[in-house]
DNA sequence: TAGATGTTTCAGAAAAAACTGAAACGACTG
DNA sequence: CAGTCGTTTCAGTTTTTTCTGAAACATCTA
């Protein structure tokens, strides 16, 4: 039913996803729709992983939650059919996505929050503290917005020019103005 | 002995760190660490948190094993002090390298692995699957290993151009010859 | 060497997370 | 309506992970 290929492939990423946050099956079922060529429904999943059904409808779920599968039906067939998108560039901006909406968002919340508490002398360091990563994670973010905005295909190209950029980036600090530390 | 303020940012930490696949001791206590001016001992983040000993002990060793914190000594006392790098940038970079180290590193090896199977007929589609999935990871990869290259006043500055980055990926698509072998 | 101080180890306890089977549910079909 | 097909829920079990206390270890000091 499952090729060895497919069957390590599929394992591996079960266990990928432990190191991620990631629950086992879930990784597992991932690995398997990725790897399918032909929408596959639930209970051939549990055929494949051997897990129970439930586990399996928890778990396509929590993918649905993240955006990260595909519905589809057949005609004629009550079945719910899943899929991952085909390009694996938008499976990665899906993921960051999705990451930074329940992981970033949430952090950079409470930083502002802490950052703007009437702070007694002694929590002065922390809060200092607080804003270098506030600033560094913005500047972060905001840097994936701008490169997330670029079609997939200028993307790569950017991508593919890492020496120019460096040129670019040294340029960048002789230059001389912008000197100014923030500016949104 | 911790304000508000500390307090929450730490059990923030914790609570994230779950997400990330890192326990909340060792979320806590990196926390602790990175807001505290003091290097602190064993026994200060036993204190601190409310944890035991041998608990803190395993926790430091998980952080000095991703080097993430640094060792110091004060003359005439024989504790072991820890550390978070003053420099965010230093930070981020480690914790990069290290989950590259960790969880990147040892997929592109399977996956490599996979590829180079010989293949059935029935794995083809699973095979290429594999091979875009690869290509992708050295793709981004090999980005940041060159981004990393650079001293971090220059990434800084780089970070900061994003809109005169995105022309030059418009001109970029139209400069070179096309790579073709696009697919999708 | 004995004592003081500090760190590490590790078997088992406690807590958390993942998983299951059975039952409830819902939506069509004849 | 009763029956079929498929999905979802959830209480309880299993598995995994985290955490602890006690003992072992290591190093320095008198």
């Amino acid at each position: 039913m499952l090729s060895d290929l497919r069957q390590e492939f599929i394992l591996h990423f079960g266990e990928m996803g432990s190191r991620w946050g990631i629950n086992r099956t879930v990784g597992q079922i991932y690995a398997a729709l990725f790897l399918s060529e032909e929408p596959l429904c639930a209970d051939d999943l549990v055929g494949l992983l051997g897990v129970s059904r439930s586990n399996v409808s928890m778990s396509l779920k929590e993918l649905q939650s993240w955006n990260l599968v595909h519905l589809k039906h057949r005609p004629g067939d009550r079945r719910d059919f899943f899929t991952t998108p085909d390009d694996m560039w938008q499976i990665v901006r899906t993921l960051v996505e999705e990451r930074k909406k329940r992981e970033i968002d949430p952090t950079l919340t409470k930083l502002r929050q802490l950052e703007m508490r009437p702070g007694s002398a002694e929590d002065a360091y922390a809060q200092a503290r607080i804003t270098e990563m506030r600033e560094l994670i913005e500047l972060l973010t905001g840097w994936y917005d701008q490169m997330n905005a670029l079609e997939t295909e200028r993307l790569v190209a950017l991508l593919n020019m890492g020496a120019k950029l460096q040129k670019l980036a040294q340029s960048a600090r002789i230059l001389p103005k912008r000197t100014n530390k923030t500016e949104s």
